[in-house]
DNA sequence: GATCCAGTCTGGATCGATCCAGAGATTAGT
DNA sequence: ACTAATCTCTGGATCGATCCAGACTGGATC
């Protein structure tokens, strides 16, 4: 059994106070009395005050919890989400505090519970789908917590960009070149919907709130061209990977008249469309192909595409989390996006 | 003030250790009573027990740390890193544990700090350079650990490879090719020393423990073509970065023989050479590059490396952690490697 | 009808620290 | 020399739960 500071206390013949404050808060006690607890502490293998019972004590733990709303391990498969995690843990850097990430299971249940039993000061909450469940759980235990959520609630701290006026640039870059018969492709259109083309009714029906705002900015691009909603073919993947993104564009139905131009919700997809349409033995005709984010691996691969930064929405949420501005109004961070125009996109080639 | 289970038990009036078991062991109660207990406890506001004291009494955490002996942030920009996070996750998610990303400070004062303020069931270490400090406070600490240190000590759950090995390959592959004059690349060579080539005088001074069991492959095969170490030419890098490696590609003296070839110790250094030795305005003479690691840019960018895989690493590193083999034999796991020859080497143009 | 047992529920002890009001001893101030 | 201020150090209360030995019921067993 590993001695505790009561053990420590004993040994030298001073009160628990006093060990305690040898470790938390040298000013307390004389550097003599101080180095000697210090000493036999270290003689008798004593680690140090335990973290989880000085937790419980302090009621702080020092470790912010991130939430992925998706499985964690595909969180890492996701560019773009490791960009965002990446500034989340420059700033915990600076705080001196851990990341807790938390894996959530599939049905809300687990979810809940995994989340109630997160041992955390507050939570960053990357969403990449559904989540009111889980902020309502965070609200319920009171904790801080920061969203990237497409729409906040007032009140609420979050950072984000405007996706729809973002979406909606790309889209028009698309119809100044003349694009007129387009594909969307974006990652959970529609619930259980199988791969490939859809028709969806209303962009208001598509459940995963990021895509259907980026679908949304795209389709006012495409109604200012004259092109009304239900005219849009709308292909969904699976998953936000490239793999699914270049499954989606295979189905594309063959013989039609085929889209001039695909129109990606991230850069992920757009570079899975891109192998396809760009792969041996294709049309020779190019489609345009446009993406969403402006990963790394955007450049090299020509993509055109709507950049927005990872590390800085990571590293603003985790500062609004961990020194929150006094006034509530700057709790709300709109983060810039810019058009990156690159060889994937080009005037609609003359039939 | 948030309710604690006490104030549900006076609400309800029950002791504590039923709303307790109401929590934990449904089977220790009615479910009448159970169900009366959470209904108060639910519009009381109540949001559960509270996670840290209930690590605190039960003596476990439910989570398991991860450390990354370089700065956290930087951790992410290296793919091979990610992808043994992924590995992890997975399995953490299968066991419902938690990862706790530890930052650690460069001093090792505040690392120790960090690791023995750290409230995680045992930890995973990914070795990314010294960490005898580093295992030596978990030891202390008393908790289980699993690294993927280039030399384990007996005893020491470990996943790795053997290095050695697996680089001799690759620099067997060269001189199989004829190649002669190369230049080994690696990061952290020597302590300080500056972007560029250096002499090396003995592979044993490497501090970094993988570089230097690379580089020690690498000369193994070289030796084998009656190459002697100090007549190889070592580059190092500051960082494991594409731009670093780049760098020090740079820096090879102009004008004298330059090499036919360049080994690097990891793909994204070896990356940052192919984009200078590729690049316009070289010598049109191409130099082989050769990579470890097989992130997922070595194929499409044709790079010779030697693969392993990041995701079974961190797979078998959270196994290992989480339902360790009784028999202490098998904790040691040694993951294969393979040799994956690309358009990045080849034979030793005729001058 | 005594015994045994399973099912429920209780309450004191405990996990390992930190907080805080205050006691004693020293030093400083006038 | 006497009060005030400062420095050290103490110990009981507390953070919010879980553990565990045991009490109490009501029904089955022989």
């Amino acid at each position: 059994m590993k001695p505790t500071l009561r053990a420590v206390a004993e040994a030298v013949g001073v009160s628990r106070s006093t060990v305690s404050n040898a470790y938390g808060r040298p000013d307390q006690l004389s550097p003599q009395l101080r180095q000697r607890i210090l000493d036999t502490a270290r003689q008798m293998g004593y680690p140090g005050p335990d973290p989880t019972a000085r937790s419980l004590r302090r009621g702080f733990v020092g470790a912010i919890g991130v939430l992925f709303t998706s499985r964690l391990s595909y969180a890492f498969t996701d560019p773009f989400a490791v960009r965002f995690l990446t500034g989340v843990a420059e700033a915990a850097e600076r705080h001196e505090s851990s990341l807790l990430l938390v894996p959530l299971p599939g049905e809300p249940a687990g979810a809940r519970k995994a989340v109630e039993n997160a041992a955390v000061d507050g939570f960053c909450v990357y969403c990449a789908g559904d989540e009111e469940g889980i902020l309502d759980t965070i609200r319920g235990r009171g904790l801080p917590f920061v969203t990237t959520s497409a729409r906040p609630r007032e009140g609420d701290r979050w950072v984000g960009i405007d996706e729809r006026a973002a979406a909606r640039s790309v889209a028009e870059h698309l119809t100044g070149l003349g694009h007129r018969r387009v594909a969307l492709l974006g990652h959970d259109v529609l619930p259980d919907a199988p791969t490939g083309p859809l028709r969806v009714t209303d962009v208001a029906d598509v459940p995963h709130p990021t895509t259907r705002d980026r679908l949304a900015g795209f389709a006012d691009a495409f109604a200012a061209a004259g092109i009304r909603w239900p005219e849009l073919t709308v292909l969904t993947a699976p998953d936000n990977t490239r793999v699914a993104g270049a499954a989606a564009v295979r189905k594309l139905p063959a013989g039609v008249e085929p889209p001039t131009a695909v129109l990606a919700c991230s850069d992920v997809l757009a570079l899975g469309a891109l192998e396809v349409l760009r792969g041996a033995g294709q049309d020779p005709r190019p489609v345009s192909v446009t993406g969403f984010d402006d990963i790394a691996e955007a450049a090299p691969a020509g993509l055109t595409t709507v950049r927005q930064s990872g590390e800085d929405k990571g590293r603003s949420a985790a500062a609004l989390l961990l020194d929150p501005p006094p006034d509530a109004t700057t709790r709300q961070i709109l983060l810039p996006t810019t058009l990156v125009v690159r060889t994937s996109s080009g005037p609609v080639p003359r039939s």
